[in-house]
RNA sequence: GGGGGGAUACCAAAGUGGCCAAAUGGGGCAGACUGUAAAUCUGUUGUCGGAAGACUUCGCAGGUUCGAAUCCUGCUCCCCCCA
């Protein structure tokens, strides 16, 4: 395999990137890499805490794969004993430790979503268990001498709960140390982490070092705001997009960003080429809506194929934009002639949790039948003979009744 | 080991015997509007009930009282200070 020339594949890898640390080792370790047609060893290290993979994952995940693309060795470790310790990084609480067979669980589960994002002939896939478990507390207290504890709360996660009087539990420290151990081990090149991650990335650089080893590089992806416009993606705040999501629901997803997030969108989880992000860009000053229609597209697209997006759009236009029931709605079926009270219906369906949320949406014009709002917690149906009733509840729940 | 503080709904945070299903903010949901499930504005936000009302909820378990998120006892968990 021969690799592309330095510059060109700088730019590949710079795309969204924030920080490269130090971005002249990496431009060295490309050159040699170049010279002596040997790959990178480009290490990526998942926690398997929580097993659904979002866009949010997918930023560095897609990173790996260009470095793929580019013909370097991709290493994903699943930490499954760092996932066992918890990952300290950006948590106001002490993450609840998991068991084995959760852990196991959720690696196979992690694994075959990245398998989507990466390519999977040439991704090695590691468990630190096989390093890290049979390390002796001797090793752990050897290792854990080269930090110190001021390093470690200046950190802004600890500082923070240490200021807001919240536990930090003793082993959270040791975290860094098992993800820089990592990099020992594996003798990794690069490192790719969120900006979050800086500290234990930058550990895993002097831990190399102490081994006399040649320092990874620190490569910082930003991390992807969520839907909500404010927060980072993740699913304990509700404002994700799953990549293993029906494709309907990463279209409509996609549509709810704030404007202002539709062009990072781009840049960082989709498969548009690095030299169309520019027309992009024109694109979204011009037609924002269009452009966001585009974003939709595209991500729904890379997950569930061109024929799925194709038919996310059109519902989404269906249901949202001219209110129609979707095709796909379900169908509830009555007898004729005898009166069914609608709190019910919509109750049994499951359109919503309870009667009290029902007529709270009917108060406020959420229910609809055949385009009519019911205000009316009586509201009851009588149907005639083969009737069909198109029933909406809020904005995207939908039944289509009928009697036999 | 000693001393002090705390645990309230999805989250944060008021409330210190009845007016508390519990202020306020965030989030969520809905309506209007629109270019979208953007933005903005408005409303709403325990369960059951048509309603009146009933029931469950303020860390856990008991108790006092006509009546407790609020008082008492025990327990669990957390934080700080001193050693």
């Amino acid at each position: 395999m021969s690799f592309s020339p330095v510059d060109e594949q700088l730019a590949v890898i710079k795309r969204g990137t924030v920080e490269i640390v130090p971005e002249e080792e990496l431009i060295d370790k490309l050159k040699k890499s170049k010279a002596e047609n040997k790959p990178l060893r480009i290490k990526l290290g998942v926690d398997p805490t929580r097993p659904d993979l979002h866009l949010g994952h997918s930023v560095i995940l897609r990173k790996l794969r260009q470095f793929q693309d580019l013909g370097h060795e991709a290493i994903l470790i699943i930490g499954g004993f760092t996932a066992m310790i918890g990952d300290p990084t950006g948590q106001n609480k002490t993450r609840p430790p998991l068991s084995t067979q959760e852990v196991n669980h959720n690696a196979e589960t992690y694994i075959t979503q990245a398998k989507k994002i990466l390519d999977e002939q040439k991704t090695t896939i590691v468990d630190n268990v096989d390093w890290l478990g049979s390390m002796t507390f001797m090793d752990v207290v050897k290792l854990s001498s080269k930090l110190t504890v001021a390093r470690m709360i200046e950190r802004d996660d600890f500082s923070k709960r240490y200021q807001n009087q919240e536990p930090i539990s003793l082993h959270e420290f040791l975290y860094p140390l098992a993800q820089g151990q990592d990099s020992v081990y594996l003798k990794s090149d690069v490192e790719l982490g969120g900006t979050d991650q800086k500290f234990n990335l930058l550990v895993g650089r002097e831990l190399q070092k102490s081994d006399g080893q040649e320092p990874q590089v620190c490569l910082l992806m930003p991390l992807l705001v969520g839907t909500d416009g404010t927060m980072k993606m993740s699913k304990s705040y509700d404002n994700y997009i799953g990549i293993d999501e029906h494709a309907n629901e990463i279209y409509g997803k996609c549509l709810s960003i704030p404007d202002e997030l539709i062009y990072p969108y781009f840049e960082l989880v989709t498969d548009v080429s690095t030299n169309e992000l520019p027309a992009v860009k024109t694109k979204i000053e011009n037609d924002p809506r269009n452009a966001k229609h585009d974003l939709a597209f595209t991500v729904t697209r890379m997950y569930h194929g061109k024929q799925a997006a194709i038919d996310a759009k059109n519902h989404f236009e269906q249901t949202i934009i001219k209110k129609n029931i979707p095709d796909d709605a379900p169908v509830i079926a009555f007898k004729s002639g005898k009166p069914y009270r609608l709190m019910e219906i919509i109750l049994d369906a499951k359109l919503s949790p309870s009667n009290g949320e029902t007529k709270r949406l009917m108060k406020q014009g959420g229910v609809t039948l055949n385009d009519e709002k019911v205000f009316d917690p009586n509201f009851e149906i009588t149907f005639t003979e083969h009737d069909e009733l198109h029933l909406k509840v809020g904005k995207r729940k939908f039944a289509r009744l009928i009697s036999e």
